[in-house]
DNA sequence: CTCGCTCTGTCAGCCAGGCGACAATCTCAA
DNA sequence: TTGAGATTGTCGCCTGGCTGACAGAGCGAG
């Protein structure tokens, strides 16, 4: 089956549109498609590597369970959003649990194909480290804002990361889907903590609670929030 | 000067060592010494690209400081450590701060050299990628503990971590030249309960406490405590 | 030897945020 | 239509860790 009908949909993201047109090409004509059902795994901590992905439709969870249960997510990646290439460079074991959330579409491309192809253009080898730069770069963030920040200017700034998808989509979205317990686990703080928070931005009129959705209704004022 | 003085030294680490001969050899020739006198700052926050540095001598405090001033210690570098790749790749802006303590002596390659060096060799790019692939896997481990661990066990961890070099020095260390304070903010806690958990810890003969620094006499039950 | 500085030890008070518990509300499939 | 499950809103209690404050100890330069 043709992959290039996906293109597309990848251009939409910032990694894959600045990649060199035949890189673009390579990677398309190495991947595959793979679905996977609500909730299921597509590899845990520990795992081998096995290449690296795109999210073309529906979302997927990374993050990590502790020994006493609790989950630290990590992230929701989403739309045209690439993961998985830590493993690439280093060979060693996945740092995290991926689980499909819903029904998700991905583009998959084995380790060892991709490797082949590194290994015949080896310029290559900076657009993919580049990924992992994004990805370096948005963990200090995220470290820094844990350590330094009162809960309520992490909430507005991971708000406003999710809607503009961590820098690769770039009109922001106005709505989340994302249940408020997920909210929470990617800030490490408990739902409850972030209901309130959420409840409170709700009465100045920044966002709009809904269903399993929050709408961001004055990114202006959210933006005053979280600081940046 | 003739920077192969160095290379014993360097050979020490895990990453230098495993590079490629000739990786190594065009390293040291496109290399400088940099010497920093005691709290002389090496980049900021938001400086541009200058390039890669590796620790010779002394110690470099990697972190950033809030708009309210309290500060986030990333870690403290030393001895064979390589930092400053992320901006390598991307070009963007530095993200932390870096100052020397005590007196320093570090090997700068600079940004434009190595860059024309890896265009030539762009095999390297993974070599150096690899390199942030290391660092990314850290920090993930920061983030996940910070969010799930309780304070005596992040310490236990990180203890382990700095005498092991996180992962550069072979055998670990058993004495850590580094003040209590410097411990605390690597693990986000205040200067006093880190104190107090390392007393507990002296209470229990893991570790001896003297001024200005950490013994670790039982590594085995240290390591019990951290988990791992 | 001594002064100033850095580092360690310890206490009391406070508070952000965790946790358990429950009720209300929404969604969806049978 | 109805019932099960997921999500949200809101209590009150509890506690880990922060803050400020201060005393004692080690170190180094003059």
């Amino acid at each position: 089956m043709d992959m290039q009908v996906w293109r597309p949909r990848l251009m939409s993201g910032q990694w894959f549109s600045h990649l060199p047109v035949s890189l673009q090409d390579s990677l398309l004509s190495a991947a595959r498609v793979r679905r996977l059902v609500p909730g299921q795994r597509l590899f845990k901590r520990g795992d081998p590597p096995c290449g690296l992905y795109a999210v073309l439709e529906g979302s997927v969870r990374i993050g990590a369970v502790s020994e006493q249960g609790k989950e630290a997510l990590l992230s929701l990646v989403e739309q045209p959003h690439w993961f998985g290439e830590i493993c690439l460079f280093d060979g060693q074991p996945r740092t995290h649990d991926a689980y499909g959330l819903g029904h998700c579409v991905l583009l998959h491309i084995p380790q060892a194909v991709l490797l082949a192809l590194l290994d015949d253009q080896p310029v290559y080898w900076r657009q993919l480290a580049l990924l992992m730069s994004h990805k370096l770069r948005l963990t200090f963030i995220n470290l820094e804002q844990l350590t330094l920040m009162p809960a309520p200017t992490r909430l507005a700034h991971r708000l406003l990361m999710i809607a503009r998808g961590y820098g690769e989509i770039d009109p922001p979205r106005r709505v989340l889907q994302l249940p408020q317990e997920q909210l929470a686990s990617m800030l490490s703080l408990s739902r409850q903590t972030t209901n309130q928070i959420l409840n409170d931005l709700q009465g100045q009129g920044i966002v709009n609670l809904r269903y399993g959705e929050i709408e961001i209704v004055d990114a202006e004022r959210l933006r005053a929030l979280a600081i940046i």
